[in-house]
DNA sequence: ACCTGAACACCGTTCAAGT
DNA sequence: ACCTGAACACCGTTCAAGT
């Protein structure tokens, strides 16, 4: 059933992602896939959740847990670009809370608290790590550049500057992390 | 026409804001409505643009261009998650492209190439604080915290962390620009 | 446990016609 | 220019009933 969800979604984006087609795709009766989920957005959320689990997660022992860091947000960010047509559902919910997200949460924090930052500062520093994440794989996928020039962006433009970005971010991170201790 | 419909999402939110109910509200009959509005989408456009001439922007010529620009972004933040309602459709368009939105990034862009920031820095740079900014908006107004956490961030400590986080992008920046002069 | 028929309460949008 | 009536092609979801 999340099989034929995730087809429709890469076929024809999220809009294309109803119950009703959903149901006509397994031929079957549109109601009928109330015996297997929930509701929509249920559905949404565990199509979702199960994306993240084919994020990368670096061992929370790395030696350079900094350098572990930068591999998660990448290979999250990765995963997300490659799925362009579940980034808009990220956004609306405005990042999933199922058991993977939790997971990855987890670890970046064990990582963050490796790294030197207070245990005070963790939330902060994982939260500004996620919104560039989540952010610039929006940014990326989205066919509308948000600043206004005329050609979209390019996929390996995008990633570089994800990168540069992630790379801001993180020097920002270990130099509070280094100033308080 | 603009006007209630901007009633209609403060008061119920995205969902609340459909052709027909906006109609009701103008006591008019639904098809009435394209009269004045080429289509709904156009109508989200016109919306959010309009929100964009709310953000106060610094002159070109500010002697202090960095803190020009953290003042752009905080007030682009604070124009944001004063009107909830309207950050999702901000991020479903991955960013307005109307003529306010233009114009402040044009405005970013000068006061980024005055910071020092090479021709070829300045899109990368625009894109990651635009990322940086609607990102942490969306963030701290949704209802459900993307890091796991179970209580929702409360809002000042959101707007904490986007001023923490936007210090870090910008320190990223500066220092580029200074290493490449 | 899983499906169906029928229905409810909605959507955005178009078309022809009226003033 | 602006509105209406009627319709089209959809939605998500529920309820009762069948196997």
């Amino acid at each position: 059933v999340l099989a034929a969800a995730h087809e429709l979604l890469v076929a024809g984006g999220v809009e294309a992602l109803t119950m009703r087609r959903l149901a006509s795709r397994l031929d079957v009766a549109p109601n009928a896939l109330y015996s297997h989920v929930v509701s929509k957005t249920q559905l949404l959320d565990d199509l979702l959740d199960d994306l993240l689990s084919q994020v990368d997660t670096p061992p929370a022992e790395a030696e350079d847990p900094v350098a572990a860091l930068a591999a998660l947000m990448t290979s999250t960010y990765a995963v997300l670009t490659a799925h362009p047509s579940l980034v808009p559902l990220y956004l609306a919910r405005q990042g999933a809370r199922g058991a993977n997200a939790v997971r990855l949460g987890e670890r970046m924090d064990a990582l963050l608290t490796r790294a030197g930052v207070p245990d005070r500062g963790v939330p902060e520093a994982r939260r500004v790590l996620i919104v560039h994440t989540i952010g610039f794989a929006a940014f990326s996928t989205g066919a509308n550049p948000a600043d206004g020039s005329a050609a979209p962006v390019a996929a390996e433009e995008a990633g570089r500057n994800f990168a540069r970005g992630l790379q801001w971010v993180l020097a920002g991170i270990v130099q509070d992390a280094g100033a308080s201790r």
